[in-house]
DNA sequence: CGGGATCCAATTCGATACTG
DNA sequence: CAGTATCGAATTGGATCCCG
């Protein structure tokens, strides 16, 4: 097992922590993966990820924006028209999330019934204590 | 560009984005990293992470092994010793996590670049508008 | 030593209303 | 259409105290 990669003993696994806060909050993959299909606009985006609200979708594409990951194209014309798409940037990062996706698609089971388990076990310890 | 990991159109990064609520939450990347080292002690790591309360040591600890990501063996002596360590699949989890916290690491500056940018602009177009 | 329980502050997020 | 602004609810996390 490769442990290098985390840094030596924490201030570089740190450092990565701040990257998976922005990839790992409760959108951005979303919106990440979307992108990776091709150019999308602000109402399409928000139609395809269902239970983001407007604010959120907003919040979102700005800091990927801010962070290089996403591109925001304004055309000015009424009614207006903004485009969304993936930096180069932010195409590497969408290779790199693809393992950790995989990695949960792939275990989802696993968990699932690691959850019921230990979920059981603490349900029958609560029993013990009240007899 | 390989949209199909993600799910046909969401329902299924949503499952996935569950996973990425466990390891892309404030601590549990840095935990399995460590104890991707080896075995360790509760103390242990709550030295190693810097700014870690017990408090959400012990509840990212106990959300690990909810998952069956992490193992706890208490061993019934006074003071109490109370080890922790990966199990297979968290094992693999750490592999898949890499991916990303490598490019994390590759892109940090890119990143650290693209905010500075960004930042500046948004100052640019600030003062802008109290002119 | 390894927590559990409680209280409190900060952050996050959804709903709603308004705008060029 | 694509936002901005504001408010309040829910969640998260830190500090503190206590216990076997």
């Amino acid at each position: 097992m490769d442990v290098s990669a985390f840094g030596e003993h924490g201030p570089v696994s740190c450092r990565a922590r701040e990257i998976l806060d922005r990839v790992g909050d409760k959108w951005s993959l979303q919106v990440i993966a979307l992108l990776g299909e091709r150019t999308k606009r602000f109402t399409e985006l928000k139609r395809e990820i269902d239970g983001i609200s407007q604010r959120m979708l907003t919040v979102t594409l700005r800091g990927l924006e801010r962070d290089g990951i996403v591109t925001r194209t304004v055309y000015p014309v009424m009614p207006p028209r903004v485009e969304y798409s993936l930096t180069p940037m932010g195409a590497t990062l969408m290779d790199a999330a693809n393992a950790l996706v995989r990695w949960a698609e792939g275990h989802l089971d696993e968990i699932d019934a690691a959850r019921a388990e230990y979920d059981a076990r603490a349900a029958e310890i609560e029993a013990l204590k009240s007899s």
